[in-house]
This record gives C-alpha cells, sequence and structure tokens, in this order.
DNA sequence: ACCCAGGCATTGG
DNA sequence: CCAATGCATGGG
C-alpha cells in the first residue's frame, strides 16, 4: 500500500493512459496501471488513500510515487483556485483528486515529445509502441521504455522502419548518443532547463515546456505552445474565439504560481467536464 | 482521397 | 526578423 495525499483520485489521474490509445509503456490492464520499474513488472490499484503496489520490492515506490505525481501540492492549489479563479475552482471539484502523471525518466519524457510532434497523440502512441517493442525490455504486459544505451545503438533506418519521419529519427538517434548530462537538469532553473534543451536539436519550446511541466514537475510550467492546451483555454477563457500562443502564455500570469497544475487541470477538464 | 492532429528545422523573402 | 514548407501515421 502507498499511501498518496489525499484526496486522490486513480481513476482521472490515469485517464491519460487510456484516452489516447494503448500505451505498452503505461499499460492499463484489467483496471491496473502496469508499468516496469527497475527490469520488474508492477501492477498499481486504487485503493483506499492510496493505491496497492504488486510486487512492491525496494525502491519501487519512488519511482512509482513520481510517476503517480505525488510531489504535487495539490491543496495548495485547490485553495488558491477556489479564490483565485471560477473556471479551476470548479475544475478543482469536478477533478478532485486529480494528480498529473509524471514521466519518471528524462530521456523516456523527451522521446515520448519528439514522437507527438506535430501528429496525433494516438498517432504518436501507435508509433511509440512499435518503438517499446522493438528496444525496450518486456515485463509481463508492460515493457520498459528503451533505454538511451540501447537507443544509442539503433539506427535512423530502423526509426524510420517503425513510422519515424527522417528527421525525428535523426533527433531521438542523435539525443540517445550526446554527451548531456540529462539527470543533472533536474538541478537547473526553469530558463536553464529551457536554454538546455532548445539547443539540442529536435528539441523545441513546446518540448521543453513538457519535460519542466510533466518529468521535472516544475510548478510554473506553462505550455502556451500547445495546441491542445491553446484549445483548452479558448474554450474556457477565449468566449468563444481560438487564442494564439501569445494570448495563451500571457493569460499564463493569472495561474501563477500553479501553472502546471492549472495546464493539466484545463486539459482533462476539456475532455472530462467540458465548459 | 483528402484533412487534421498536444512541432521543429530549414529555406526564402 | 517573419512566412512558407516538408514531414510521418492514425482517425474521421
Amino acid at each position: 500500500m502507498l499511501a498518496l495525499p489525499q484526496p486522490y483520485s486513480f481513476e482521472l489521474s490515469t485517464e491519460r493512459f487510456r484516452t489516447f490509445g494503448p500505451d505498452r509503456v503505461n499499460l492499463w490492464h484489467e483496471g491496473g496501471l502496469h508499468r516496469v520499474v527497475d527490469g520488474r513488472e508492477v501492477r498499481i490499484e486504487a485503493a483506499q488513500g492510496g493505491v496497492t503496489v504488486a510486487p512492491l520490492d525496494r525502491g519501487i515506490e519512488p519511482v512509482v510515487a513520481t510517476l503517480l505525481g505525488a510531489s504535487f501540492d495539490l491543496d495548495a492549489f485547490d485553495a488558491w483556485a477556489r479564490g483565485a479563479d471560477p473556471v479551476l475552482a470548479r475544475l478543482a471539484t469536478a477533478l478532485a483528486g486529480f494528480r498529473p502523471p509524471l514521466a519518471p525518466d528524462p530521456f523516456e519524457a523527451l522521446v515520448t515529445s519528439i514522437t507527438a510532434q506535430q501528429i496525433s497523440l494516438r498517432a504518436a502512441a501507435a508509433i511509440r509502441n512499435r518503438f517499446s517493442e522493438r528496444y525496450g525490455r518486456p515485463g509481463v504486459h508492460a515493457i520498459a521504455f528503451p533505454s538511451r544505451e540501447r537507443v544509442a545503438r539503433a539506427s535512423e533506418e530502423e526509426l524510420v522502419a517503425l513510422g519515424f519521419s527522417g528527421r525525428k529519427a535523426t533527433y531521438v538517434v542523435g539525443l540517445a548518443r550526446l554527451e548531456l548530462d540529462l539527470e543533472g537538469l533536474g538541478e537547473l532553473p526553469d530558463v536553464e532547463v529551457k536554454a538546455r534543451l532548445v539547443a539540442v536539436p529536435g528539441l523545441g519550446g513546446w518540448t521543453a515546456d513538457w519535460f519542466l511541466a510533466r518529468h521535472l514537475a516544475r510548478p510554473h510550467a506553462w505550455p502556451a505552445g500547445d495546441l491542445a492546451l491553446r484549445k483548452a483555454v479558448s474554450s474556457y477563457y477565449g468566449g468563444g474565439r481560438d487564442l494564439n500562443e501569445k494570448e495563451v502564455r500571457e493569460l499564463g500570469a493569472r495561474f501563477e504560481p500553479f501553472q502546471n497544475l492549472s495546464a493539466h487541470y484545463l486539459l482533462t477538464g476539456l475532455r472530462v467536464a467540458p465548459p
């Protein structure tokens, strides 16, 4: 049993893993979430006061806690939303206990974003599944996301055969082979993380923002360029008009200091509790 | 047979 | 500096 700060909604928090098609790395299977952690497949299920994790070997708990977004301060967000913003006040109630899941590993976070650039999340998931099946270590049902070392030995041609564009194949193999301490990025402030990432071919502002949001869980991360976020912000705040990236970025100031949680509540809100 | 989908780099003005 | 262009697959 892994206790999570209450309230916690396993159903809402894992919605993302079911909505865009099957994800072999974070696999929804018979009412539970399966993922390979440290080489062993674990099954995570809803339980009173948190989740059960089986098997619960040494060292598993911190990774699962990260995966499930345990570090977000939902109480503070909830209190702020009720006082500051009617839209989020409503979503905080409608989505009570929703915690954005995180990518526990930086290489996984970046490659996942590269696959999702420009194309639908369903198409990206299909390509990523083939990629994981090809290079990842299989568990029982789920597959471990391919390691950086394994991808460094892959060829661009192989990736293209899996459905990557020629460009994305170059980016992914290049990232795997790049001498850059991805783990060390977590020690740096937001702007510095972003600067280092954007300097890498294939990683732009959108990818860097999602890295800050969904890997590092940085409170101020606000992916204003994201198409789905722009759509969500437009429908909740745009008065029937489509807001452009600049407008969405400027509107982000209104969510200080909870831009990351606000973005997730708006995105999930649009699917689960539309205006 | 289209068109769009949770971008990015390159090229041309 | 900004606009136009090509890219890959999956779903409508």
